[in-house]
RNA sequence: GGGCGAUUAGCUCAGCUGGUUUAGAGCAUCUGCCUUACAAGCAGAGGGUCGGCGGUUCGAAUCCGUCAUCGCCCACCA
């Protein structure tokens, strides 16, 4: 067989992947196998693949081919989701790009443009994901605005209106005036801006004087409707019970009391807008203040505020500053940095706002979602991340979950002529109700008027790992009982509260436990400078990019190498390349086997001490991997299986059994060696799917549809410590000799005569022989005056050097390992003379403590007779 | 303003409930090698007073306090 010098994954990536979909191994059905379930989070369905998707989907699928691989039936179940604002924004933009605005159109046609879009972007993105080698089962697509979930998403909307938790009201909100719609709590994100503080001048009634009132928004001042201040202020009683004027409006308004005002802030006067300000808002309530709402739901002056209508609201800002001046009224303005709520998806400022809204009540919902956290039911990686979690749910408030959009799940609400409205799955069943509450029998489906909002998009994908699995549709179906709770959920911990809380919130409410027995956070992809990857840096590699240009298998092992969970990557392209390297190494030890021919000839002693050593080392690496595994500690079991592969497999075993120049290998040692080479490829086939399915088809005769994918993971076999620690020795002895030969230019090929001074184990001689290149292994009590040395343990080694020694470096060598070890033993000695220590420390530690002084004597004893030797 | 987490070799990180000779790994660096699997390689080597200061202890990277720097989350100071 022919094969590259170099290892070339893009003709092999696509080759093993339609291999695995033809044979359908990605494919689960509930069996008698233990279930292992992950449900992707969602991306958004128009979107595309980026350095976060390819960190959280490599892991996924590692966790999942790794579970497969253990014999579980593995189920990742992929799909995408509507994300509402942010898919909707992306229609409207297109829209506006072909001139036409979204009032021009009904919400049919605007919902028609918008299914057209999702049809023609949507699932690029799981298209790419084959191309990382995920080993969902496709077939199980599912979307967040489909049948099916969007079934259960009315169905679970009914239920918790029916059970009084979802309620309608007014309340002050979170306003976008880009999106036009209410947004949640969660949405909201605090940005710092460098602004201005103003202090503005309300005259008081009847009086010459003013009262000073310090404001980073000018232009609501249209809204004021009382002005208040703290009644423990000493420097403002004199404005008890009086009245004061807003400057530009003229109205007349109340003083107010109330010490929720800080007498520090300011002048200790705050002005106060019942309609756009959630503290305000309070106070009006408590006071029964008149609310003026100035703004129009674009961000303009409404006919209300009567001064700037229809001016935007940063305009009016920058305008009435020039106003206020002009008429006396602005006693100064001073450089302020606050921060200002902004929404998420569009960034500007939001704007709070009172309006009728839909809210979903937390407080039962976060009751039964908090303990199985807390009490570690439902494990979070890193474990950190429950404080945030609990601050969070003893916090939480009420869910605002309509939308003033069109693209998502239209909330189930029917209104009737008469007022009032009911809330139904279907308008049949809407009209239904309706009959029956208003005992009207003529009313007809055109009387009901259904809720134009929508919901939030996180109001469907808080029901993914049960609607996947129909088991809001179809309670205890044969899937859901399966397939969930699911095994581990990998997600961003951005998405805390937005999805995973809520997850768990509905896990408990609709199947009684949780969704997923653990979480793993990962961290977010920066560059190497720490930034986090944005499209405006460009910073960001193009993932698929990177695939072509390091093969699928580089890119994965690139982004597992430096993450742990819950730390934020730094990504390097230099990951990807020692992926790819590592690619390499594996195929050119592939290469080196099959070249191997075999013959009818006796078994070397090496090859059976180097078989027997790295059984063991495999069985210790394979247990280690399952530790690490056990605690999601996936870069570290990354390493454990490169260092195995490349160190201990290529560097010493596959040398160690080398036969020489063209000569064949002995039948035993070769089957063995394809029997090692083959439980390595099954044990990194998680982290590199593509060149261990190659290298494993063509490493031994394979059946059709046969697969590395369902091959079982190497069990763990008997670990002979004292092998691996004699093989140890035997490696360090190997170094010495190699570092003489590199100091003293001696050829590889030149063979050399080892002396060993005192004892010494020959069990490993055969292995020294062969990885030392030596004509000979001798024990002697005395070694030759001209020979040069090192110490491994408490044996000196020697080997002769004729003309080449240098017995002046020999002697420096000598004297400082000397100096070393005295300072060492005086350590040890200070330690041992301290009666404290040998009195409280642990016995064994203690022992230890004695060894170390022997050891050292020891070798002290041998290196000071060298010396005597040598200066003779 | 509260809370959480970090700070260990040039870089990215391990180091669990204090005591495995002198604190580890990978990458990078340096030296020697185009040796018939692999220069995307082989062999070898160097590199850290564990952020600062104090304390507890026979003993501290590890525990406590404090300061500094960085990061994240939460919060209604206009």
């Amino acid at each position: 067989m022919e094969l590259a010098k170099n290892y070339n994954p893009a003709e092999i990536e696509a080759k093993w992947y339609q291999y695995w979909l033809d044979n359908k191994l990605f494919a689960s059905k509930p069996d008698a196998r233990e279930p292992y379930t992950v449900v992707i989070p969602p991306p958004n369905v128009t979107g595309v693949l980026h350095m976060g998707h390819m960190l959280n989907n490599t892991i996924q699928d590692i966790l999942v081919r790794r579970a497969r691989m253990m014999g579980k039936n593995a189920c990742w179940v992929p799909g995408t989701d509507h994300a509402s604002i942010a898919t909707e924004a992306k229609v409207v933009a297109r829209l506006a790009d072909q001139g036409i605005s979204k009032n021009e159109l009904t919400r049919e046609e605007f919902l028609k443009h918008a299914w057209a879009w999702t049809e023609e972007h949507g699932g690029i993105i799981l298209k790419q994901l084959r191309k990382l080698g995920a080993s969902c089962d496709w077939d199980r697509t599912a979307f967040t605005m489909d049948d099916l979930r969007s079934q259960s998403v009315l169905k679970v909307f009914c239920d918790l209106y029916n059970k009084g938790l979802i309620y309608r009201g007014v309340r002050m909100v979170n306003w976008d005036p880009k999106a036009l719609t209410a947004l949640s709590d969660e949405e909201v994100i605090y940005q710092e801006q460098t602004g201005k503080l103003y202090y503005l001048r309300y005259r008081i009634e009847g009086e010459d004087g003013y009262a000073v009132v310090a404001t980073t928004r000018p232009e609501t001042i249209m809204g004021d409707t009382a002005m208040c201040i703290n009644p423990n202020d000493p420097k403002n009683q004199h404005l008890k019970g009086k009245k004061v004027i807003v400057p530009l409006v003229n109205r007349v308004i109340p003083v107010i009391e109330d010490d929720y005002v800080d007498i520090e802030f300011g002048t200790g006067c705050l002005k106060v807008t019942p309609a756009h300000d959630v503290n305000d808002y309070m106070l009006g309530e408590k006071y029964g203040l008149q609310t003026i709402d100035i703004f129009n739901d674009n961000g303009t002056i409404s006919e209300a505020a009567g001064l700037y209508v229809g001016m935007d609201r940063f305009d009016v800002r920058e305008q009435i500053e020039k106003d206020l001046a002009q008429a006396g009224l602005l006693e100064k303005v001073e450089a302020y940095t606050n921060k200002v709520g902004c929404s998420e998806r569009t960034k500007v400022p939001i704007e709070p706002k009172l309006s009728m809204q839909w809210f979903l009540k937390m407080e039962h919902l976060a009751q039964i979602a908090l303990e199985p956290v807390m009490k570690d039911e439902l494990k979070f990686y890193p474990a950190k991340y429950k404080n945030t979690y609990r601050h969070w749910m003893e916090n939480i408030k009420d869910w605002c979950i309509s939308r003033q959009l069109w693209w998502g799940h239209r909330i189930p609400a029917y209104f009737l002529p008469q007022g009032g409205f009911v809330v139904a799955e279907t308008a049949e069943e809407a009209l239904q109700k309706a009959i029956e509450k208003t005992g009207n029998t003529a009313l007809t489906l055109n009387d009901l008027r259904q809720d134009s909002d929508c919901l939030d998009t996180w109001f469907s994908s808080w029901l993914w790992p049960i609607s996947l699995f129909d088991g809001i549709n179809n309670p205890g179906n044969e899937e859901i009982n399966y397939y969930y709770p699911t095994a581990d959920l990998v997600t961003g911990p951005d998405i805390i509260f937005f999805w995973v809380a809520r997850m768990i919130m509905a896990g408990y409410e609709y199947q009684g436990t949780m969704p997923f027995k653990n979480v793993y956070f990962t961290g977010i992809v920066r560059d190497n400078l720490g930034r986090k990857m944005s499209k405006s840096l460009g910073n960001s590699p193009d993932p698929l990019d990177l695939i072509e240009r390091f093969g699928a298998d580089g890119v994965r092992m690139g982004m597992m190498l430096s993450a742990p969970a819950g730390n934020d990557i730094l990504f390097d392209e230099s990951l990807c390349e020692q992926g790819r390297n590592f690619n390499n190494k594996i195929w050119n030890a592939f290469r080196l086997v099959k070249g191997w021919t075999v013959a009818d000839i006796e078994q070397p002693e090496s090859a059976k001490r180097a078989i027997g050593w790295f059984e063991s080392r495999l069985n210790q690496t394979v247990a280690e991997i399952n530790d690490l595994f056990d605690k999601y500690r996936l870069s570290e079991a990354l390493m454990a299986v490169y260092k195995l592969f490349w160190d201990d497999f290529s560097s010493w075993y596959l040398e160690m059994v080398k036969p020489a120049y063209q000569q064949p290998m002995d039948a035993a040692t070769y089957a063995k060696t394809l029997d090692f080479f083959d439980a390595l490829l099954r044990v990194l086939h998680p982290f590199m799917p593509f060149i261990t399915e190659e290298l494993w088809q063509a490493l031994k005769e394979r059946s059709a549809g046969e697969s590395i994918m369902v091959a079982l993971m190497p069990q763990v076999g008997v670990v002979n410590e004292e092998v691996i620690a004699s093989f140890q020795k035997t490696q360090e002895i190997v170094a010495g000799i190699r570092t003489l030969r590199l100091q003293k230019n001696i050829p590889n090929k030149d063979s050399l005569v080892l002396q060993v001074l005192g004892q010494h184990n020959a069990v490993n001689d055969s292995l020294l022989v062969k990885m030392g290149n030596l004509s000979a292994i001798e024990s002697v009590s005395e070694k030759e005056a001209t020979a040069m040395s090192f110490m491994v343990g408490a044996t000196e080694y020697a080997i002769p050097m004729a003309d080449r020694i240098d017995v002046a470096a020999e002697l420096k060598k000598m004297n400082d390992e000397v100096a070393y070890f005295e300072k060492f033993l005086q350590q040890v000695m200070g330690k041992l003379n301290n009666e404290r220590f040998v009195a409280n420390a642990k016995p064994e530690i203690v022992e230890k403590e004695r060894k170390k002084k022997a050891d050292a004597e020891q070798k002290l004893a041998v290196l000071r007779e060298s010396i005597a030797k040598l200066s003779r």
